[in-house]
DNA sequence: GCCGTTTTCGGCCCGACTGTTTTCAGTCG
């Protein structure tokens, strides 16, 4: 064994004895050893076999016995069992500019995190601020350490990549040298992930503006570049391909190159079968081309009617279309309340006023205020007396304003059990009960499963948050059955939440067709921990419409009046 | 965990800097 590997090793274990908190000392002793034996004149397996690494200052009795064992079994153990200890996270987390192994320790010991994507959403939800030794500059500086190293992973949310990817379409058609220019790719599909940005374009002058293109002031680098495609890496690390066709190609390129791959593939098969061949060049009948001026008469050539570029997943959006019977997907406008709001009593970073004034400004007709529940420690929720508080302003603006309604809301944590988290006194005093998990994420499916369908059967239960708890990038869903929770919500009437937010999208827009079939109804909720959150519904509009939902299916697009009934029916 | 003893327990490198905190803790080099 090499003299490094050694040195690692010590090294690491200096680290995990950090992250733990042992004592500092101790942790010193590791990384004494480790310099003392990377300057080291003898090879280290000598000392090892002649028993002279005891003589070596720094090496105790202990650390000659480990690296003893290690030197001769090529293995130690006790290094082994340190580092299943410490989630691997929290060592990934060092490289966050300002972050030590003091504060990850508090991050995980206060908040529960181990991983730099839970990390991240922390930072957005305004957790950070309150941990001792933490403020609003340490979260913020975290914040931006994290944007940094999320550059170099290849996978990109959606909504960084959608501005990025509206800015390069701006300066695009701002050299004035498009005809056309358009985002496609899975950006345009709505993907909730995307690895990178496809910007399609017409042009009379093409070298011309692939030249500009390349030199974009926030191209790092250039992978490729040709006639009709040029490849570049962002500085925000997102890679960004722009092809340019000519302008009579314009819909067929379009359709093409907004995928995905496996409904073109099935557009293709359907287009053979009727005689006619079908690229991103054109539609050809005996190589003749079938003139399109849209991607709709394309579709329309093949006998089918518009499929909008969220369905185009091949999961029965042709055959819909063939029938006809593609849904009037739902839109931002048809939105007529907001549910799913935090404020400053609990996590939020701006006041119930600021919200409010902010959906008035947005148009919203009615807004439900649900802060944290109680045991929502980590978030600030909200004890009884906290709740009256806040119940007594919702009233007194309720008197203010005629042209908005507020809802006294929860968003209460499931508890182990699936029970609530306040007694039925309080429970029965809310208009609007969001349950979520919170806490306790590692139960078998089973467990799990039945938590939640009995917060679902809970009469107080109105909406279920955040469906399977994933993080996007960060965290996957706990273990549950989507399936049951969804017939559960069936039977009981009870409201499935799309949560809005950029870091979540839950429910996954997969399970969502499932669910309007069987008649389930949805909300679209912000979760909105900032003024500025509340317009992340513009996300969960597009999860909803990926999911074929229409207006009718989601209740946050009725009018107050409706949307009580609702309520007051579960 | 190591070392060195007034020999078995108490001390272990530190200064600049930042951001908290209200006198200091944590990070970085």
């Amino acid at each position: 064994m090499d003299k490094k590997t050694v040195v690692d090793i010590l090294n690491e274990i200096g680290l995990l004895l950090e992250l733990k908190g042992e004592n500092p000392f101790k942790a010193r002793a590791y990384y004494n050893a480790a310099r003392t034996i990377e300057v080291l004149d003898e090879d280290i397996e000598t000392l090892v076999k002649e028993d002279r690494l005891k003589d070596v200052k720094g090496i105790g009795e202990a650390l000659n016995k480990k690296l003893t064992e290690l030197i001769t079994t090529g293995r130690l153990e006790y290094c082994e069992k340190l580092k299943e200890s410490v989630p691997p996270g929290l060592i990934e987390m060092l490289k966050i500019p300002g972050l030590g192994p003091k504060k990850i320790k508090t991050l995980h010991e206060k908040l529960g995190i181990t991983t730099i994507g839970e990390l991240e959403y922390a930072c957005v939800e305004n957790r950070l601020v309150d941990l001792p030794g933490f403020g609003e500059k340490t979260q913020k500086k975290i914040f931006e350490g994290i944007q940094f190293i999320k550059q170099f992973t290849g996978q990109h949310l959606y909504f960084e990549a959608y501005q990025e990817a509206v800015k390069l379409k701006e300066y695009l058609e701002g050299t004035g040298l498009t005809i056309r220019c358009e985002i496609a790719g899975s950006l345009r599909r709505k993907k909730e992930i995307v690895k990178d940005i496809d910007i399609l374009a017409t042009s009379d002058n093409p070298e011309k503006l692939m030249d500009l293109f390349a030199s974009y002031e926030e191209v790092r680098d250039v992978i490729a570049k040709g006639d009709t495609k040029t490849s570049v890496t962002l500085n925000s690390g997102i890679n960004a391909d722009l092809r340019v066709v000519k302008d009579e190609e314009f819909p067929y390129a379009l359709h093409h190159f907004t995928g995905s791959k496996e409904h073109n593939t099935a557009m293709r098969h359907r287009a053979k079968e009727m005689g006619i061949k079908m690229n991103e060049y054109g539609l050809f009948k005996r190589d003749v081309l079938i003139k399109c001026s849209s991607e709709e008469e394309i579709f329309n050539k093949l006998n089918l009617s518009y499929i909008p570029p969220e369905l185009r997943e091949n999961m029965g959006e042709i055959e819909a279309a063939e029938r006809g019977e593609i849904p009037a997907l739902i839109e931002e406008k048809d939105l007529k309340g907001v549910f799913h709001v935090h404020t400053t009593y609990s996590d939020g970073r701006n006041s119930l006023v600021d919200m409010v004034e902010r959906a008035r400004k947005l148009g919203y007709k009615y807004i439900a205020i649900t802060d944290h529940s109680k045991s929502a420690f980590y978030a600030g929720g909200l004890a009884e007396e906290m709740l009256l508080k806040q119940w007594e302003e919702i009233e007194e603006l309720n008197k203010k304003y005629d042209d908005i309604v507020i809802l006294k809301g929860i968003e209460s944590d499931i508890l182990l059990d699936g029970s609530l988290d306040y007694d039925e006194e309080i429970l029965k005093r809310f208009d609007l009960v969001i349950a979520s998990i919170h806490s306790h994420f590692r139960m078998t499916k089973e467990e799990m499963t039945k938590r939640v369908i009995n917060a679902i059967k809970n009469k107080y239960t109105k909406i279920i948050g955040h469906l399977t708890g994933r993080l996007l990038l960060a965290r996957d869903s706990y273990e549950i059955d989507v399936y049951q929770v969804i017939d559960a919500a069936k039977e009981y009437g009870k409201i499935i939440e799309i949560n809005a937010s950029p870091y979540r999208l839950d429910l996954d827009w997969r399970y969502i067709k499932y669910a309007k079939d069987k008649g389930v109804k949805f909300a679209i909720c912000p979760d909105a921990h900032s003024v500025e959150g509340l317009e992340d519904v513009k996300y969960g509009i597009g999860i909803a419409r990926k999911g074929w939902l229409e207006a009718k299916d989601v209740v946050n697009t009725y009018e107050l009046e409706a949307v009580l009934k609702i309520f007051s029916n579960m």
